[in-house]
DNA sequence: ACCTGGCACTCGAACATGGCGAGTGCCAAT
DNA sequence: ATTGGCACTCGCCATGTTCGAGTGCCAGGT
């Protein structure tokens, strides 16, 4: 096992080169930590960091860089989250509240995750499959034509149409919107197909057709929607990569242009909790010297979609992590408000 | 007044540098096109046409590159628009009627857009201000709040709370929904405003202050959501513009994810008009050195919104425009389709 | 009046050279 | 186990040189 005192000397290597962006050698390293030793026997301990695997040079005879195994460390075993200073949270709080309507907030939080981070913000809309029903509406737009709407908890309007089998009368229509409305309102997207089961039996036999549809839209869109959006800012601060440049980005901004390549890189964290996935340990190549911090964020106790950042992997975690935590907190408050 | 010849030479160093992306000299250019001239001729004409301001020098003693308004002569005088190839036609109207929703058409109209000039790629959601109602629908949600829905042409659906200064009961609900629709269905969004104005005064006293408040939630709807959203994609193309990087895609980068600037951008173009702005013709100074190709498209023979690329001012300015107006068509046509 | 070939000149790109300094690994001493 | 010393490696940078594309100008030809 390593020392403590070289687990020491890894902190020093990744803060030193994440804030510096260049290779780290012994001397240095000892001159801005008091570590205590000579180089010397920095240089002894980094030659078993290196052996391990935690830390490589670029070249021979430059500094050490970490590897993606030394990120790994250092973020599990050497490195807390980082908390915001007050005026941050201020400025946070403040920014948030100003949000109009649900692609308000989601924009708003992008920015401000981008800000704060200097990085690529990716914030996911709320997913439908955790959400409630807030209101479901059905309106005639001809005798057999009608519109289905569904408004969600968190604000989120999707609407539908529906051609029926038969000619479906007005108060057909009330009544279906009011029994569908007492069945499902306040429920969870989840739970709908169930309670709407054995529905068309209590209607005349003419209008079960078209209850059915409806039923079966409703549904439809209960699932299409779980296909879930989500929103990207900051792509600017993909600048700041490195200065061997268009072989960086140029993968990244593919990435980040595939929604689908996003969406399972932020699925892939474990619910709520916060997970950092770095450089090779993300599945999508264009992304193997980037790391990603993603966290589920909700209106209420429960994770409704994941927010997050995309950087290179050398970059200040606890700050990275810290911001992350706070945003999807606020953004639960601001959920769970409206 | 500038000859034949030195028009047809400005052309030839217009296509080669568009191709090249290298400073092109006399010898080059008399090699490539036939001009029927010597070297020696083609100098004296680019002294010329350096003089005039069409073309410069990056250093002495290397060729010559058009200046933004050599770009514009050519785009003006000496260039057509490059018609798409029938399988790129074939191509983009199979893609197109693929979508099911707008968001999709919009979504694959980017991309479509990004691929086929491989530039960045912006579309303008069909604006409201010039579309139609197609639907205005009325909830109650509780005794004194009121829910409105508001359904375009174009199936976009924007929804608002409406807090009643006073109860207003389910039949009171039903009767200014009825009146409401009876009025604006089919209209342009553009005449609603007085077509509802003297609708409060047909409701009894102790209902109007709520028709009141709902036709000013109503009338605030259309003014917002006359802010338009848009949607970018092929920001990876991006990495094709130069070898002097982070210094020419940072301000570009930026500038894109500042909305308001691009549909300033988009708005400047008059009406449905395909419109050309090239490198410091742009206000804004981040895209100084890009080039904004954007047309109007539409449902009807009237332009609802803008399409366009945004890329490098060394552009294929024929082809691009070609891709854009095409582009543009099919789009129109699948939106009145729908 | 215009075109052309020739010529001297300019200047950036590409390559080679060499000194500098940061960093390393190893070793003998503590 | 830690340390200071020392020889060595190698990238970086500044300098120097060559090479070639491109230019401007001029004198001669049509």
């Amino acid at each position: 096992m390593l020392s403590e005192r070289r687990l020491e000397v890894l902190r020093a290597i990744v803060q030193d080169y994440v804030g510096t962006e260049e290779p780290v050698g012994s001397k240095a390293l000892t001159e801005r930590h008091n570590l205590g030793v000579s180089p010397a026997t920095v240089r002894n301990d980094m030659a078993v960091l290196e052996e391990e695997g935690f830390i490589a040079q670029p070249h021979t005879s430059a500094g050490r860089i970490p590897t993606d195994k030394g990120y790994r460390l250092f973020v599990d075993k050497l490195a807390g989250v980082k908390p915001l200073s007050s005026p941050e949270r201020r400025a946070i709080q403040n920014f948030l509240d100003g949000a109009v309507d649900l692609d308000d907030v989601v924009g708003r939080t992008v920015r401000l995750l981008a800000q704060l981070t200097r990085q690529v913000a990716i914030v996911q809309y709320p997913s439908l499959t955790r959400s409630t029903v807030r209101h479901v509406e059905l309106l005639s737009l001809a005798p057999a034509r009608l519109m289905l709407v569904l408004i969600t908890d968190t604000g989120r309007v999707e609407q539908r149409m529906v051609d029926c089998p038969a000619p479906f009368g007005e108060t057909s229509v009330a009544d279906l919107r009011a029994r569908l409305n007492s069945r499902v309102v306040g429920r969870r997207f989840a739970d709908v197909p169930k309670l709407v089961q054995d529905l068309p039996e209590s209607f005349e036999t003419e209008d079960r057709g078209t209850v059915s549809t409806v039923l079966a839209t409703l549904l439809e869109t209960l699932v299409e929607e779980t296909e879930e959006r989500l929103m990207i800012g900051g792509t600017a601060n993909l600048t700041r990569f490195g200065h061997d440049f268009p072989l960086t980005i140029r993968p990244v901004l593919e990435a980040l242009e595939e929604q689908v390549v996003l969406l399972k890189l932020l699925g892939e964290a474990k619910d709520s909790a916060m997970t950092v996935r770095i450089g090779h340990e993300n599945a999508h190549e264009g992304l193997n010297s980037t790391s990603v911090v993603a966290v589920g964020y909700g209106s209420g106790d429960e994770a409704v979609a994941k927010l997050g950042v995309v950087g290179p992997t050398r970059m200040d975690y606890p700050g990275t992590m810290g911001a992350v935590r706070a945003v999807a907190r606020y953004v639960g408050q601001i959920l769970a408000e409206s």
